[in-house]
DNA sequence: ATGAACCTTCCTGTCACTGGAAGGTCAAGG
DNA sequence: CCTTGACCTTCCAGTGACAGGAAGGTTCAT
């Protein structure tokens, strides 16, 4: 199929794909035109990669992760330990994430959000 | 005050303050010598801009609240509708992570010491 | 007088795209 | 057969939010 089709298919843009063509995350066929032919495997690698970026993992971290999917061969004690600093990482996020809820949800239910000028948002921003 | 004790009052790099200014964030004075010459008040906005960027605004969205935060007249409406907007994406994010932590967790347990090729839940991560 | 520790501007690089120009390809309609 | 429009290609430039560094000016202590 043509870029468009993995474009609808994937969730991602024509253009990021052939940035990660680019950058060497994906290689696709080629027809005679020149035009780029994806398969059922690579839209399913570019639907990976759309979820893992869209998580908030970089774009070398996605690279291990489709390494980690990729390669069926890998010893199982480096998939883990891939897998386990992944988990790491992502508590640590979510933790951070959390603690960002708290406070902003904090000042949202401070602020009244009538037309009075005293903003407790502004003023809990301007003291931190 | 010269840019240096504006960077240690307020916690941002001497390079982000100089580029707020680029941007048209903060209009410092300048001493004879070329200086950037900082007053409290000035160093009062980095300390907002330092904590709101912190806090995931976007350096446009801080321009919104630093805009309404010297606005006399601003209605506090306009604060809290921004910062609802942020909690909201917050959230998402949270939400997102917590699914994708559940799935990767899967794979670590089931990564546990084995070699076999086919691995089922990286193929889960792939349709997520 | 010298050296360190500041400060200045300007230019480049980063990350992960995004937009646009200039041009090739293909299927459908007149 | 010709055209139109939707695709596709490469390449070049720009974005956001800085960070790094070069080349040079200023200030202060020794």
């Amino acid at each position: 199929m043509n870029i468009g089709e993995a474009s609808d298919r994937s969730g991602l843009p024509a253009k990021t794909i052939r940035y990660y063509e680019d950058i060497g995350l994906i290689r696709p066929d080629r027809s005679d035109n020149g035009y780029r032919d994806y398969r059922a495997g690579d839209v399913h690698k570019l639907r990976f990669l759309h979820r893992s970026r869209s998580l908030g993992f970089s774009v070398e971290e996605c690279r291990q992760l489709l390494a980690l999917y990729e390669d069926k061969s890998r010893a199982s004690a480096d998939v883990k330990d891939i897998a386990t600093a992944k988990l790491t990482e992502i508590d640590r996020k979510i933790r951070e994430l959390t603690e960002l809820r708290r406070t902003l949800e904090h000042l949202v239910h401070a602020c009244h959000g009538n037309e009075r000028p005293d903003c407790p948002i502004l003023e809990e921003l301007s003291e931190g």
